[in-house]
DNA sequence: CACGTTAGTGTAATTTTGACACGAAGATAG
DNA sequence: CTATCTTCGTGTCAAAATTACACTAACGTG
């Protein structure tokens, strides 16, 4: 911006809106899912939609997809990446919006209530089993698919996707699930201990067979 | 965006400026440098700046970037990468203005005579000697600069630096010079004639000394 | 034709990655 | 109480990728 030739030229043409849409995503019931909410007036009125809303004046916009994300959906998120800005002049029918994409992971034993108080409804939805969308945001969750899943390969971002306490079958599962690959029980248990990044606990997760240790995040 | 609580949610704040600033680095004497653009009014006037400027209604953000690129500096620029949102309500004294942020390289045979069209004066300044910039624009480039490094080592984006034909030898210089580090030459000659992106040509850049096969992208 | 300068080349050591199988521990059911 | 079922937890070896390393070749110049 601001290297403009006049200094009247912001004014030259009309604004458009900014907005930040979050795709935010868990695992559940062995799934990869987002949340959606309701859209409960037109356009697009009955779909389906990343939550998400208006750029305040005084905030910027980590702070408006934060915000958006806890009074739509009752979210208190944890990190939040920017991984796309979506600017097609005719994405929203009624005005220009140009909006900035986050991506965030929820623990999978945070999922709220669903307590939405802004949004008619929310919901996760598998991303395998997506309904239709509003405006771009089929788009914009393939993006952020894809941004995981070219994360979730170089860092630790999936144990974001980790309960406090987990099991390293658990947490192998996440990555398979993300990443859709399967990976070799022993190269991955040396891998994340060596990583440095657990720890392990006194505890065990018992069940109808040999108990696993638990560990949490160092 | 999109999910919000009433129809009129757009209107009910004022809506930001959005514009693109667009960080385009060549090498020139040995050295990085970016294209800066001085500004010629308030605030800043004096400063140096990326260039950049206001969304248009009918474009969408690249477009944006190509444009201003083009009108400023005269750039027929090659590949964008947008790398950054700049959103803090305080980065521009005027009006709150958005900026969407876009990497570019150069190569360094089409350094134009630098005949922004638009802008007073166009240069380049070696990134280890910046002037002062405008705005948040030093931010900017370091973003910028670190995004360049992150991709450099990881995809074969460098090659844009280079002249149509090249010997291997500058190649690798280019290399080091981002990446701030010295690479083994034989290492370095194989990896990039393995990657099949470089075709060997008939010619030799002759000087005091044995000469150097010239290539090219494929 | 001797010297200075940069170009061009291969191999061995090391590190990293990937493949692979079986005994251990506890729950449950008969 | 013992047999069975299920998942846990572990180490080694081969292959591949990466790194380190030094000398001769070719040309221009004086």
């Amino acid at each position: 911006m601001s290297t403009h030739e006049d200094g009247s030229f912001t004014y030259r043409y009309p604004h458009p809106a900014v907005a930040t849409d979050i795709a935010i995503f868990t695992l559940r019931e062995g799934r990869l899912a987002v949340l959606l909410i309701e859209r409960g007036e037109e356009p697009f009125q009955g779909d389906w939609a990343l939550p998400g809303g208006f750029l305040r004046p005084d905030e910027d916009l980590i702070s408006c997809a934060r915000r958006e994300l806890c009074e739509e959906a009752g979210v208190e998120a944890p990190l939040l990446r920017q991984f796309g800005v979506f600017s097609a002049p005719d994405r929203d029918p009624r005005d220009r919006v140009i909006s900035v994409a986050y991506l965030a992971l929820l623990s999978s034993d945070r999922l709220k209530p669903q307590a939405g108080s802004d949004a008619a409804d929310a919901r996760w939805f598998a991303v395998a089993d997506l309904p239709a969308l509003a405006f771009d945001h089929r788009q914009i969750v393939e993006a952020a698919l894809a941004a995981l899943r070219s994360v979730a390969e170089a860092t630790d971002i999936l144990l974001d996707l980790m309960p406090a306490r987990f099991t390293l079958t658990r947490l192998q599962a996440a990555y398979e699930i993300v990443t859709s690959q399967v990976a070799d029980k022993r190269n991955f248990r040396a891998r994340v201990l060596e990583s440095g990044l657990l720890q392990e606990t006194e505890d065990m997760e018992r069940g109808p067979h040999r108990p696993a240790r638990i560990y949490r995040r160092v």
